[in-house]
Formats: structure tokens, C-alpha cells, sequence
DNA sequence: GGAATAAACATAACATGTTAAATATACTCA
DNA sequence: TGAGTATATTTAACATGTTATGTTTATTCC
């Protein structure tokens, strides 16, 4: 007998990457559609809304705020800016950087769109129950916290 | 005014879709790496660890058990099939049916990883409490059932 | 039996995830 | 100053996510 054989396997389905994935899922099916009637992936949503709180952001900056990597930010600005929902300028003290700005268009595309996710998420908070949202939002905070913790 | 103007806009962070991300993020962090090393993905993996659980099941059980799409679950069997990690026969009672197995490299590559995984699954739950992860599990369920009821 | 419909799987096309490498600009420090 | 290093972004290559469509086999129902 090997050293691990007398513990029971965890069932495939309690597993937490798939839990959390399901999850997600799940919520994504009550965003998506309407991004998708807009032309938008769940991915360029996020970056829009980033640049309506914040106007001008550096590429970096948007990928950290939307988890997104780089790389796939690269594609994402390229295609917003092809449609005009964004616009680029090199940052005049840093050759490298890019900077990024919402366009009206964007800006209108936004307010839009924002009323009927709220509308979704209103729906899920009511479904879900307030506090348990608020409890979820705390777990998974502090399971990232404690995970990323040294280690 | 709008009807909605006088509702405070939710700030970014609190998210739904990015608290799972980013929670989904942080587990796999803890995962992919040795997946990696053996040169699978956490889906050719969620594959294979439904097969070894399963030994024979058709594509489309298995597209459901690792919360995966057709055409996405299409190309992996074929990369598997390829590194003869599982092997495919047509079901007889039924020719569009194929139903895929483990094979014996399979199975050894499932065992040689399966308990690293567990490794990293106890550091999380020891770092998280078990307690806290059984609620985790429960609020996680509880809000694909919500969401998904009727609606 | 045979046409219409449905089901299972594959393919196409495009966006994103992911790692590695390339490019351009900025910084450091001898 | 100038070589070496670091940083910001892009590109490349391949796997996956996603929707639409194609192909083959089953089923239904007249």
C-alpha cells in the first residue's frame, strides 16, 4: 500500500476550481447576452468600465485592475480603439507607456449598458440574499489573502 | 434625472464576476504549476481525472462533468487521444457515440499527480479552515441554484 | 419505407488565456 | 557617456471559450 491510499479521494465535484468556475458561469449567463447585443465580450466590458471611473489609465494599470493579462490587453485596446470606443496617446514623459481614455462613444455605450447590469445584479442580490453576498464577497477575499499569503 | 441617477454606482472591485476570477485565480496558481510541469492543462486534467473516476463515458457526459463546451472538449480529446492518454471507440448501439476510456499511461500519469494535487488542496484548506471552505462550497452551490431557478 | 426532425460530434472563425520572445524606451552606474 | 539592465508594450504560437454551421447517425411519424 502507498503512503496515501487510505485517504478517500475528494469526489471530483468538490473541487474548488470547478466550484468557483460553475460559479462564475453561472453569473456570467446573466451578464453576457446583453454585453454580447452590444458587441462586447465580457473582457472589453471590463475595460470600459475601468476607464469610465478612472478617464486615463496606463495599459498596466488596466491590467491589473481587470485581471486581465497583457497580452490580451494588447488585443482588447487594439480592437476598442479600432471601434472608436477608446483612444491612445504615448505618455509625454515615458516614452513606453500608453495612455488610455474612454471616447464619448464609449462614455455613451457605457450608460447604456450600466443600468441593465445593475438591474442583473440587483436580480441576483435578491435571489442570493444581501448578506450572503456580502459573506461570499468576504470569503473569497480572504481565501486570495490567505492563499497568496508568503507561501 | 434618470431613474436610476440617484443609485450609487457599485464600485469595480465589488464585482461578482471578478471576486470569482480572481478567487479562481489564486486556487490555480496553487495547481497549474505541476499540471504544467507534466505538460497538461487544468482541462486536459479535469479529462482525466473524470476518466479515472469513470473509466468509460461518452463525450457529451464528459463535457458535463468538467463544465466543458463540445468544441473545446472535441480538440482536447483529440490531443489526448493523440499522446495516448485515453483512446476512443464508437459506441455499438449507437455509431455517433464515442465513448472514451483512460489508458494505462493515462492512469499512471493520473497517480503520479493526483497526490501533489492533494498536497496543494490540504496547504489551502489548512491556510483557509476547513470550516470556512465547507461554507464556501455551500454558498458557491447556492448561488448557481439560485440564479439558475426558473428566471 | 421514407421524409422530416433530433441528437452527437466535428469543424470554422474569432476572441481570450498563457508563456516566450521581440521591440522600444528608460534607467543605472562604472 | 555608454554598456548593461530594467520596464512597457507588442507579437508569436498554441490551447481554450464561444457561437454558428456542417456531418453523420437515430428517431419519429405519416
Amino acid at each position: 500500500m502507498t503512503q496515501l491510499s487510505n485517504i478517500p479521494m475528494r469526489h471530483f465535484d468538490r473541487s474548488l476550481p470547478m466550484a468557483l468556475l460553475r460559479a462564475r458561469e453561472a453569473v456570467m449567463k446573466k451578464f453576457s447576452p446583453a454585453l454580447k447585443e452590444h458587441g462586447l465580450s465580457p473582457q472589453q466590458w471590463r475595460v470600459i468600465r475601468v476607464l469610465v471611473e478612472e478617464d486615463t489609465l496606463d495599459a498596466t494599470e488596466i491590467a491589473e485592475r481587470c485581471a486581465l493579462l497583457m497580452p490580451s490587453l494588447s488585443r482588447i485596446l487594439q480592437n476598442l480603439e479600432r471601434r472608436k470606443l477608446v483612444w491612445r496617446e504615448t505618455a509625454r514623459d515615458d516614452q513606453r507607456r500608453s495612455l488610455v481614455s474612454i471616447s464619448g462613444k464609449g462614455r455613451r455605450l457605457f450608460q447604456t449598458l450600466s443600468p441593465i447590469n445593475e438591474a442583473r445584479y440587483a436580480f441576483i442580490t435578491e435571489r442570493f440574499g444581501y448578506g450572503k453576498l456580502e459573506l461570499l464577497y468576504e470569503l473569497l477575499d480572504e481565501l486570495v489573502e490567505k492563499i497568496d499569503e508568503d507561501s
